[in-house]
DNA sequence: CGACCATTTGATATGGATCAAGCGATGTGG
DNA sequence: CCACATCGCTTGATCCATATCAAATGGTCG
């Protein structure tokens, strides 16, 4: 990724800068613009990467706008997607000094940057900010072992427990229904499916009324309860 | 867990206790005894629970011998498994208040125990520990995703990246050689696998002599690059 | 020695993958 | 503004890796 082409802010100099007590939460629950304040701002397009795997892990991000899915890719070109991120979602944070997967916009997308040793530098300093940082890590180890449970179950257990998830993170108007931002390619690999399975399992759903396609994308939970049966 | 039961040691006490910095290294690289300075220990049999699902987690734990398993079960009995610990591994550790996975004794085992209040006290205070514990936190990040990419491989791929990882991992006299402190049944829910795949790919492996197989728990790396080549 | 438990091996079934076509929506150039 | 190319998705036919069901073998401990 390059930085030089992004609208740089004062952002990473005023995160490292100030010495008042941070609040991390403005960083990881406000709305989307608050945290503007301090970091430089990017846009990508649709399926532009944002970062490779093996890339020195400089920034985090903070997802603005649109949607971004991590993923890795077997040498024989298998690819499993790590997670999705949407708006308010923090990526990119790494163990290491290089990023792990790839990151790629998946809609058109717009993310805050905010400098790693800025964020390290401010730990250090901030024991709220240090505790507030772990637990967001904590939560990440939670989010990925809820992934491992999902990878042993059914195609329909996956695909189930996907659009439930889905239903609670993407909040729309109204919720019994989901706009899905990424195509049946990334729910695939999500899942740790084809893509062939994915559709045909959707299909199956409907003809149980556990949901409606109206369009591909776009899809009515009609029936919660029984989507959430399908769970081990 | 019933503490009371435990043969308790100052222990906690002396770790939120004392002002000076701390070095979290002690607790997780020192080698096993040195903790021991400041925990409880307590001693759990083959099988034995150590903690159960959704139980309280107010103690983490570091392996001072024998070997450890974390699990949870679904509704209809199949079993997962989080993870294997070994002598000088911490586990335990979560985000929530309660514990996501059981965690059962696979050998005899021993344990230090050490209160999760007087971890976060002292992360409150020490920055150095703080970020030693994060560390932590990331690593199990990336235990946990790369058993995110196992779980979509091939049958053969899964099992003989469990050899290299457990050959890594067990450190014996030998470094050809691994004796398996977990049966079948254990590898088979670690992988995703069913006992007799477990079996059967072990026996195929050995029948194109990348490993042998002297006896049934321990495993002889006969070639390594023939079963790191069977990784995507 | 005998009972039990772990592991292996064998026979068969099956869920999801693969291979192959068709269909619908979207966008582009004429 | 239409015709056609392209892309994403669905559907169909078949295959195969792994699961399931069943039995035999081996190892351990009272």
């Amino acid at each position: 990724m390059l930085i030089q082409t992004a609208e740089r802010m004062s952002a990473a100099g005023q995160l490292s800068g100030h010495g008042l007590p941070f609040d991390l939460s403005s960083i990881l629950v406000a709305p989307a613009g608050i945290g503007e304040l301090m970091g430089a701002s990017m846009s990508f397009t649709r399926n532009a990467e944002i970062y490779g795997e093996g890339e020195p892990a400089d920034y985090l991000y903070k997802v603005l706008s649109g949607t971004v899915r991590t993923y890795k890719v077997l040498k024989d070109g298998r690819r499993q997607v790590g997670d999705f991120y949407l708006p308010g979602d923090l990526f990119g944070l790494e163990t290491g000094d290089v990023h792990a997967f790839a990151a790629e916009a998946i809609t058109n997308t717009k993310v805050l940057l905010i400098r790693r040793s800025a964020v390290a530098a401010l730990a250090s300093r901030d024991t709220a900010f240090a505790r507030q940082l772990l637990m967001v890590t904590g939560r990440e180890v939670d989010r990925v072992r809820d992934h491992v449970m999902l990878l042993i179950k059914t195609a329909q257990e996956r695909v189930a427990a996907f659009l439930l998830e889905m239903a609670d993170r993407i909040h729309t108007g109204k919720d019994r229904e989901v706009e899905l931002p990424m195509r049946r390619q990334d729910i695939a690999d999500y899942l740790g499916l084809t893509i062939e399975t994915v559709s045909r399992t959707l299909t199956q759903l409907e003809s149980i009324d556990a949901i409606a396609l109206p369009t591909s994308r776009r899809i009515v939970l009609r029936n919660r309860s029984v989507l959430r049966r399908l769970n081990g």
